[in-house]
RNA sequence: GCGCCCGUAGCUCAACCGGAUAGAGCAACGGCCUUCUAAGCCGUAGGCUGCAGGUUCGAGUCCUGCCGGGCGUGCCA
């Protein structure tokens, strides 16, 4: 509708161009924008106040001389000039109403963009450690990024969801070796457990398996374990020396192979966690990436090659270490990706992921990342453009984190600590729906408060439930109807449109018709919560209009227009609620 | 110190590419169930959009400087 409007404005321009009144050179932006205020009509635009200066002359006089050239349109009653200058621009009801037919028509397909396009985009979200199960903040991530996904392909793109597993690494061992302690406490050896191990209920459940599969294979004296291993902090040491000779001691102990089955025993359980986790809360994935692939496939070994035959990487011959020459590229300083020792770092990983990524002909990808890792977007940009890509293609999109308060106390999430709220825990007190819905109501940058006491005592409150009492609303009619004899009959009621006069109905359908617009500026601009916001007035409007008229009446053509104008809004925010992955139920 | 994000009603948040009188929910107050689900509706009240400048027909939105909050600034992961 818009477009057509912007073609009727176009077309009148290029008449007064004809009549010498506009400059041909001037080339305008035409924007048509929806109205806030229903008296301004249903779309505005201000072209005449955008071209007032360059055509020389006062906005009104142009605005007139744009709607006098305007072409005859079908679905315009009027325009008015306001204000300043707007244009406003009034749809005749036949017009607006034909959304409720369509609608109906493309029932589940309404809004969706039927051309897909011929772009790949990647979306990677969540990817935190498996180190435990996902707390409360990776939960926004989960639902930002989901939605996201959803939004985008919904608009026609092509996307594909991956989760970025980081299997290896120093928290990993620190991982296996906490599991590995647990495990011969169930042996029946007595230790004190590291304070900077993984100290969580689930390391017990895991190492219980573990024994309960192997029985007391890895089972090694507690006294040999901790033989010359240096002082934990609480004893006056260091908690990371300590930790690290622990590691290095499991592996010496268990040797190679052994080892391997305790960490992936841990990695395994964890793993399987997460994604049964974020199943249930409808967030599904294409792909989940293993970060250790990368070193056993050569990537990162030919990532590093690459980089050094462009030139971007040198040698301290002072430290030994390969640095990445990331200030050419806008970066604060240099970074490592090889230590001397020979290890690559954690962004060599990285810098081989997002060269993987685009070898695997994502044209777009799109992370979603903690806020805590804004610092980390320049050096990735800076890897990907020093491997000649074009650094547009990675968009990073910051996800601040929910910070959940108890009432008045604000909890602290420590994952080694074990004291964290679980992402598992919040579903089941306020219900997958519910933090699906809360999650994405604010904007991703916004920071976001967390109440758990709100939440729970207020959980009637929550406006998931507003919008699904909506929907379960007009199932409720539709069951009436039956009750009452009656049949709905969808011809007569797209035939009697006409009869829907009042105010409350126009408002209805006039909402029912910025649908698809919004899901599109949604996707693109990657903000669920504009259509969160959508479904919330959406709700709101057929709330008002229920409560004002009735649908069940004797008069058959109006009552079926009625129910007819119900049924599609049902259908809308059933679409919408689909998207964000709500359900919709049918009773409440 | 430097970098990024944020600052809007008592609280939590909106405001589409800079548009017209800055909007919702919660909390407060007053109404509406003999009638399709009251998890609802209607109404009242609540604002110097952190402060000060600038850009222009027009600024919550863009620019500069302050103030306040969060995060980052590892060869960790």
């Amino acid at each position: 509708m818009k477009e057509h409007i912007a073609e009727l404005i176009e077309s009148a321009l290029k008449t007064l161009v004809e009549n010498e009144v506009l400059s041909p050179d001037v080339q305008p932006r035409i924007m048509v924008e929806n109205t806030r205020d229903k008296s301004h009509g249903d779309f505005a635009s201000n072209v005449a106040l955008t071209l007032a200066k360059p055509a020389k002359r006062n906005p009104r006089e142009l605005a007139q001389m744009i709607t006098e050239a305007l072409p005859e349109s079908a679905q315009l009653d009027r325009t008015e000039i306001a204000g300043p200058g707007f244009i406003n621009f009034f749809m005749n009801q036949a017009s607006t109403a034909a959304v409720v037919e369509q609608v109906l028509t493309q029932g589940a397909a309404f809004g969706l963009v039927e051309k897909k396009s011929d772009e790949k985009v990647q979306v990677e979200f969540v990817s935190a450690n498996p180190t435990g199960p996902l707390h409360v903040g990776h939960g926004r991530g989960a639902a930002y990024g989901a939605t996201v996904s959803d939004l985008l392909e919904a608009a026609g793109v092509n996307v594909d969801r991956e989760y970025y597993v980081n299997d290896a690494g120093r928290q990993m061992n620190i991982l296996a070796t906490s599991v590995w302690l647990r495990y011969l406490e169930k042996c029946g050896q007595e230790l004190i457990f590291p304070c900077n191990g993984y100290k969580g209920a689930y390391i017990h459940d895991i190492a219980a398996e573990l024994h309960a599969e192997h029985g007391d294979k890895f089972n090694r004296p507690a006294t040999e374990v901790f033989a010359d291993i240096p002082d934990d902090e609480p004893f006056g040491g260091d908690k990371e020396i300590h930790i690290d000779a622990l590691i290095d001691r499991a592996n010496a102990m268990l040797g190679e192979a052994d080892y391997r089955i305790v960490f992936d025993a841990g990695l395994d359980s964890i793993l399987t966690d997460i994604r049964d986790d974020l199943g249930e809360f409808g967030v599904n994935y294409q792909n989940w990436f293993s970060e250790r692939s990368l070193t056993s496939s050569g990537d990162v070994d030919r990532a590093i090659e690459t980089l050094t035959e462009k030139g971007f990487i040198y040698k301290d011959e002072n430290d030994g270490n390969l640095w990445f020459r990331s200030t050419d590229f806008g970066d604060d300083k240099d970074r490592v990706v090889k230590r001397a020792n020979g290890q690559t770092t954690y962004f060599a990983s990285d810098i081989a992921y997002h060269m993987n990524k685009f070898e695997r002909g994502y044209d777009k990808v799109i992370n979603i990342w903690g806020a805590d890792h804004h610092g980390y977007i320049t050096r990735v940009k800076a890897a990907i453009q020093a491997l000649g890509y074009d650094p547009e293609r990675l968009v990073v999109r910051l996800v601040q984190f929910a910070i959940l308060y108890r009432g008045e106390e604000r909890l602290a999430m420590s994952t080694r600590s074990g004291s964290f709220v679980t992402l598992r825990e919040l579903r089941d007190e306020v219900g997958s729906d519910a933090c699906r819905f809360f999650y994405v109501t604010r904007k991703a940058e916004q920071h976001m408060d967390f109440d758990l006491e709100l939440a729970k005592s207020e959980s009637k409150d929550n406006p998931v439930y507003y919008i699904q009492y909506a929907h379960a609303r007009v199932c409720s009619v539709m069951r009436k109807l039956d009750e009452a004899g009656w049949t709905w009959d969808k011809d007569a009621g797209l035939a009697n449109l006409d009869r829907l006069e009042t105010e409350h109905e126009k408002d209805l359908i006039t909402k029912l018709s910025k649908y698809p617009d919004v899901l599109k500026n949604s996707g693109l601009s990657h903000e669920p919560h504009m259509l969160a916001n959508y479904l919330k007035e959406l709700a709101s409007d057929f709330h008002t209009y229920y409560n004002a008229h009735k649908m069940l009446i004797d008069d058959a053509e109006l009552r079926n227009a009625r129910v007819t104008l119900s049924e599609a809004a049902r259908q809308v925010i059933a679409n919408g609620l689909q998207l964000l992955g709500v359900s919709a139920p049918e009773h409440m």
